[in-house]
RNA sequence: GGGCGAAUAGCUCAGCGGGAGAGCAUCUGCCUUACACGCAGGCGGUCGCAGGUUCAAAUCCUGCUUCGCCCA
């Protein structure tokens, strides 16, 4: 317990402004001291969520920054339900991207990894990743997640690697996995096989379809018959082997069967059928190159035609390129250059229609995802994963709902994937990742897989060399919901936390990882991965398009949380992410959050100087909430916890964060803590209850607010309670705070909140300064308005600054209103609903102003009149339409009818007035009309009503 | 070529069958002792185009246009 004096001391320090840096620094360090972050023990519901690994390579990008805050959000919420929760962070080794890194800095060194052989370039690999490849952990820090640090994991570290020795030995040998030569994506650049997916698609513009003639055997080669054909690869022509056409094509049926020469190279050429060929594109006729064509290759195997090659690994011509045109072709050349020389050999030879290839011919190449490299379809002996088997009970799984996506439209896209699914290449040519874990004898050519590595052939004793390639790192990411909690090992971790709860992520990799882990999970695990599968939004730049790096669109969130703070950089990411649609990320959200942040923490440092007691303030009673705002603050709050709380059931945090804003700036601090101050300077009774609820309803909603906001949230409820972490506080439940719920209230607080608003306009309208008190009159149309305002005529008179306050009831018959009373003949008026606010002005007002206001009004209210009325009496809608929404058409209808007649005469009234402005200026020239035909029109007005 | 998504105020977006909304920008007035990272208020929109369903369409359906993304 502190003394009263040091409170106070503090208090006088609070800073105006927020200052999120030193109070995000001070609280990341003491959760993490605290071990806030690990999962508490005990028999509660168990929630899981493992990191999307980064690369160890990479640092925080705008798409971490919202993929981890939505995962922290999830994470803290789900512990302030009192679950066991557990986040699993860590990174993925990225093979080709980290071998990429370190050759870069051996080069730098005049090095390379050949220089420095294998097991020394892994090593200084490891080294690397050692020094540099925390960073992005860091950044998460930074940005306030709460992971459990103790289990962080790595792919490659000895646990990872173990489940991936495993999984592949079991898929060997299950026949899952299989060897053989096939057309794969390589990189010439990363000289390494890559998946399709890890194959990116890019538009070439100014790209040129080539046409080719191919002389007929027999015919002469410059001036004989020949057959066109086109290609956008003419370098490839070297290694053809057949020409096809569609057997449904008449236009070459009778082609069928002949032979026609390659040019160049002088290698005949029969002419196949096969349905693969379109015979719209080009010529119709196809030259068949299987060894650098995938489809090609295709239709070889179907023809038994010859694969041969004429590009290299690197992407040069070889000896077969050189040999097969004499030497016009040198080998090494590089396939760009070759493309070139081919057509100048061409044209040289009479045999390329110049003017047929002229034309630009826009199409897509394939280029490596990480160098964007021209990807060339090259054969050679890879590793394969058979998909089918194992797409199989995943596409069931999220058939049967096991595994659903949020949003539900992804379900789609992932079923047409899995259900078109090709056998997943996962040998890399690289250094840097899992070593293949399969022998061949040297002896006897056997080859093997197995879960330790052997000495030597367990069939012959013969000496054994291991497979050199290295498998594709999403192998070992598709384990990851399992890896990570010690699988293949049936630990504790694994008996807890799998199946995890959710996966967030984006949807770029959905495919590639998500799709994956389903598959794998359900085939080592016998269980799905996760119950759901949340995919977010994809953050764009200003334009619309990708933030991407090279061009330099990127926004670095580093810096955004140093300048506006991790809470607002959260919060101001997930409020632009309403209903998981992309977003074009706009700085100035975050810098809004920022404000948000500060105004927060200035409603804290008021009532925590207002209310400096320490007691700890239960739940006001519901039957003492005594004063209309009282009632109206408690049920807006009751409708927060609620509106809050479904929200995040349904991953819409979105709609979370901005009631949050609303309630809290625009309810709260806008309307309550103003309402408030005047409670408690007045003392008594009121004060306490005010106390009370500016309290409660702060400390309330900081709680829903945290899981958003971590830091500012943890500084005020220290600020308050002086202990414990807003961590572990209670999630507010919605049935609790359903009690508070009083329809009535917030409609009598909308009418004092409507008037007070009218009010303030015509002060403004007017140039009426805040601080000057103003007459208000009020005049109610019907009884339950005067209620309402009749109580509520103090509250008026604080917030519109409005002394004295006349209202004056509607007019009935038993007590028909005075018109001959004061009515506020030199008024400014305003209209609210039936409730009509005047602010009555002695002296000269600009009366042309006021007139103008009116007749505005009185065209708008003829407009509405117009509209309802036809509805009215249109007999399809009265009877078609549903009761009650004829009902309140009705009602809206009377009153605009009662409006449109009051102004009508009040506009009559102000044109007779109009005649006493001066004619230049426009000024009043002489005092306003008499009394009495003031009440004339009064009653005149009132006998249309 | 197939699929998904978007088009609403100058900008970023919400609303998704019965009254066109928010924030920013802009304009006006306020240094009102929690906050100028603030307060109070104003202006601003044939809800992409064309059809259809319905008593009623920004909202549902069809087609089109433009933009973005994914797959081939």
């Amino acid at each position: 317990m502190e003394t009263e004096e040091t409170t106070q001391s503090a208090e006088i320090e609070l800073s105006k402004t927020y200052d999120p840096a030193s109070v995000e620094e001070k609280w990341y360090r003491n959760w993490m001291e605290s071990n806030s972050f690990l999962p508490k023990d005990g028999d509660s519901p168990p929630f899981c969520i493992v990191i999307p690994p980064p690369n160890v390579t990479g640092s925080l990008h705008m798409g971490h920054a919202l993929d981890n805050t939505l995962q922290d959000i999830l994470v803290r919420w789900r512990r302030m339900l009192g679950e066991r929760v557990l986040w699993l962070p860590g990174t993925d080794h990225a093979g080709i991207a980290t071998q990429t890194v370190v050759e870069k800095e051996l080069k730098k060194e005049g090095k390379s990894r050949h220089s420095l052989g294998r097991d020394e370039f892994i090593r200084r690999v490891w080294s690397w990743k050692e020094q540099y490849g925390g960073v992005i952990i860091e950044q998460l820090k930074r940005l306030g997640a709460s992971c459990d640090w103790s289990r962080l994991r790595f792919t490659m570290d000895e646990a990872c690697s173990e489940a991936v020795r495993e999984a592949f030995f079991r898929l060997f040998q299950e026949g899952l996995i299989y060897r053989g030569e096939y057309i794969i994506n390589w990189c010439p650049r990363c000289l390494t096989a890559l998946s399709d997916l890890e194959v990116e698609h890019e538009e070439v513009p100014d790209a040129r379809l080539h046409y080719i003639r191919y002389p007929f055997k027999g015919e002469d080669p410059s001036t004989g018959e020949a057959l066109l054909l086109a290609t956008t690869r003419p370098e490839t022509i070297l290694a053809d082997v057949a020409i096809a056409v569609s057997p449904d094509d008449p236009k070459h049926k009778h082609n069928v069967g002949k032979t026609v020469i390659l040019p160049l190279v002088g290698r005949e050429l029969p002419i196949i059928e096969d349905s693969y060929v379109d015979p719209e594109f080009g010529t119709g006729a196809v030259k068949i190159t299987p060894a650098h064509d995938p489809n090609d290759f295709l239709v070889g195997k179907r023809h038994n035609l010859p694969c041969l090659k004429v590009i290299d690994e690197r992407g040069r011509m070889n000896q077969n390129a050189e040999e097969y045109t004499g030497g016009k072709i040198a080998s090494d050349t590089d396939r760009f250059k070759a493309r070139d020389q081919v057509i100048q050999l061409l044209q040289e030879a009479g045999l390329y229609d110049r003017e047929r290839s002229s034309l630009p011919y826009s199409h897509s190449i394939g280029v490596c995802y990480r160098c964007h490299t021209p990807i060339e379809p090259y054969l050679s002996l890879q590793w394969f994963v058979r998909m089918k088997e194992l797409a199989a009970p995943a596409i069931l799984a999220v058939k049967e709902g096991r595994t659903r996506f949020i949003p539900e439209r992804f379900t789609r896209t992932y079923l047409y994937w899995m259900e078109n699914i090709k056998d997943w290449c996962i040998s890399r040519q690289l250094w840097w990742g899992h070593r293949i874990p399969v022998w061949y004898c040297d002896s006897c050519g056997r080859a093997f897989s197995s879960r330790k590595d052997p000495d030597t052939c367990e069939r012959c004793g013969g000496a054994l060399t291991q497979d050199p390639d290295v498998l594709d790192t999403w192998f070992s990411s598709a384990l990851w919901p399992f890896s990570t909690l010690g699988w293949p090992e049936s630990t504790k971790d694994l008996e807890t936390w799998y199946p995890t709860s959710v996966l967030v992520t984006a949807r770029d990799i959905i495919f590639l990882w998500v799709a994956r882990m389903i598959m794998s999970g359900l085939h080592f695990m016998d269980k799905v991965p996760f119950r759901d599968v949340h995919i977010h939004a994809t953050i764009l730049d200003k334009t619309g398009r990708r933030m991407s790096k090279s061009l330099g669109t990127g926004v670095d969130p580093l810096e955004l949380i140093e300048k506006y703070g991790a809470d607002a950089t959260r919060m101001g990411l997930i409020a632009q992410t309403q209903a998981d649609q992309d977003i074009r990320f706009n700085r100035e959200k975050i810098e809004i959050c920022r404000n948000f942040a500060n105004k927060l923490w200035n409603a804290a440092r008021f009532v925590h100087l207002t209310t400096p007691e320490r007691a700890n303030y239960a739940l006001f009673p519901v039957e003492q909430l005594g004063s209309l705002p009282d009632r109206w603050i408690m049920s807006a709050l009751a409708d927060t916890v609620a509106t809050v709380t479904n929200a995040m059931e349904a991953y819409d945090f979105g709609t979370a964060s901005q009631r949050l804003i609303t309630f809290l700036w625009n309810e709260y601090c806008d309307w309550y803590v103003e309402i408030a101050k005047e409670a408690v300077s007045q003392g008594g009774p009121s004060a306490d209850s005010a106390r009370a609820i500016l309290r409660t309803v702060l400390l309330t909603t900081i709680k829903l607010l945290h899981p958003f906001m971590p830091f500012v949230t943890e500084e005020i409820w220290h600020l308050f309670t002086g202990e414990g972490s807003i961590m572990t506080a209670p999630w507010p439940r919605t049935a609790e705070f359903e009690r508070y719920r009083d329809r009535r209230a917030e409609e009598d607080m909308g009418l004092v909140m409507e008037v007070v608003r009218a009010f303030r306009n015509l002060r403004q309208d007017v140039n009426l300064s805040p601080k000057q008190a103003a007459e208000m009159v009020v005049e109610t149309g019907d009884a339950g308005s005067h209620q309402v305002l009749e109580s509520a005529k103090s509250l008026l008179s604080t917030l519109a600054n409005a002394h004295p306050i006349t209202l004056r009831p509607p007019s009935t018959e038993a007590a028909p209103r005075d018109e001959t009373a004061r009515r506020p003949m030199h008024a400014l008026s305003a209209r609210t609903g039936s409730v009509e606010i005047f602010l009555p002005l002695s002296g000269l007002i600009d009366i042309s102003r006021e007139l103008e206001r009116l007749d505005k009004e009185r065209a708008r209210l003829e407009n509405d009149l117009a509209v309802s009325g036809r509805k009215l009496s249109d007999q399809a809608f009265v009877s078609k339409a549903k009761p009650e929404v004829v009902e309140r058409e009705r009602q809206k209808n009377e009153g605009l009818r009662s409006q449109y007649e009051k102004i009508s005469a009040r506009v009559k009234n102000r044109i007779s007035m109009t005649v006493l402005l001066c004619g230049d200026c426009r000024c009043l020239i002489s005092p306003p009309p008499a009394q009495g035909n003031d009440s004339r029109e009064g009653r005149s007005g009132s006998r249309t009503e």
